[in-house]
DNA sequence: TTGTGTGGTTGCATCATAAAACCAAATGGC
DNA sequence: GCCATTTGGTTTTATGATGCAACCACACAA
C-alpha cells in the first residue's frame, strides 16, 4: 500500500486540518454549502464535478464530521448534506484563502466577487491575530510550545 | 487528459488559492519554510516525504511565485528555497488551519504544539474577522458582491 | 406501468503519488 | 590531487486517486 499519506496520526495541527479537507474539493464543497447548497444534485452542477468523487468526498466529509446528512426538509424523501458547527467552523479558512487570493494573485482582474461586510456593503478587513490582552500580532510575533498536558486523566 | 482538475482559470478566489496550495504537501512545506528551513534536505528530513515530489511541489511553489530559490548564503554554492511576501502572505491560512483543528479536532489531545504569543507566552486569539470600521463580524454578516471593475486601464 | 428526474455506483483509462534505485556535483579527509 | 561521503536531485516502477461515461435503483408523476 502506498496509502496517500493520510496525516491522521501527525500531531501538527495543520496536518490534522489538511487531512481531513486538503484536497483539491472538500473545500469548495463546504464553499458551497455555507451558500446553503445541500443536495447532492445542486453540488454537481454547481462545481462541475465528476459524480463519483463528489459521492466519495461527501462521505468523507460526513465521516470527519464536516457534513451531516438530514434525511429531508423540502418535501421530496431524498437527502440532505447541512453543515455541522465543525462544519460551519471552517469559514475562517476559507476567508483566508479568498483575502490571500485577492492580496497576492497574479490576475486580480479574473477573480468576479468580493467578500463584503452586508450591512454596508464595504469589503472586509483582512483577518489579524490578536494576541489574549488585544495586541496586534504579526507572523514573528508568535512562537510554538509544546501544549500543556490537560489536567484530565491520561485517557 | 484527464487533467487533475486546474482551478486556474476559475474566478473564485479560494479556488484560485487551492489551485496554488490546494494539494497534500505544499502548505506543510509553507510551514515549515516559515519556521526557518530553506534546504531540500532539510525539508525532506523533516517531513518525510519522498524527494521526486518535494521537487515536484518546491518547483510549483517557485512558479507560482511562494518561493524564491536564492543561489546560496550560508557558504555551500548549494541552492536553497525562501519564501516570497506572497509566501509569508499565507500565514493567516495556516492559523486558521491550525485553530480550525485546535477547536474542533476529535483527538485535541494528539495536537502536540500550540500557537501563542511569543511576548506573553500565552495562546493567541481566535481569527477574528472585522468590517472596515472595526465591527466583528460573524459568516451570516458577510455576502459577496461582483468585483468592481478597476478604474485602471484594462490591463 | 411507463416514463423521467434524482442520487448515486461501477468500469475503465489516465494521472499523480510513493518508494527505491540511481546519478552528478559539491564537499571533506588525507 | 584522490577517494569517500553528503547534498540535491532524476528515473523507474508500482499502486492509488481522479475523471469520464455508462449503468442502475428509487421516488414521483401521469
Amino acid at each position: 500500500m502506498v496509502k496517500r499519506t493520510s496525516f491522521e496520526g501527525d500531531s501538527c495541527p495543520i496536518a490534522r486540518s489538511l487531512d481531513a479537507l486538503g484536497d483539491w474539493w472538500s473545500l469548495l464543497i463546504i464553499r458551497e454549502a455555507l451558500f446553503g447548497l445541500r443536495r447532492f444534485g445542486e453540488f454537481q452542477s454547481k462545481l462541475g464535478m465528476a459524480k463519483n468523487i463528489l459521492a466519495a468526498r461527501l462521505r468523507s466529509l460526513v465521516d470527519h464530521g464536516i457534513l451531516a446528512t438530514a434525511p429531508a426538509s423540502d418535501g421530496s424523501a431524498y437527502q440532505e448534506y447541512a453543515l455541522t458547527p465543525k462544519g460551519r467552523g471552517t469559514f475562517p479558512i476559507l476567508v483566508a484563502l479568498r483575502q490571500w487570493s485577492e492580496e497576492f494573485d497574479d490576475r486580480p482582474e479574473e477573480i468576479a466577487t468580493i467578500l463584503v461586510d452586508r450591512e454596508k456593503g464595504r469589503p472586509v478587513k483582512k483577518l489579524e491575530m490578536h494576541a489574549e490582552d488585544g495586541r496586534l500580532l504579526s507572523p514573528a510575533d508568535t512562537t510554538l510550545k509544546p501544549r500543556p498536558a490537560r489536567p484530565r486523566r491520561s485517557a
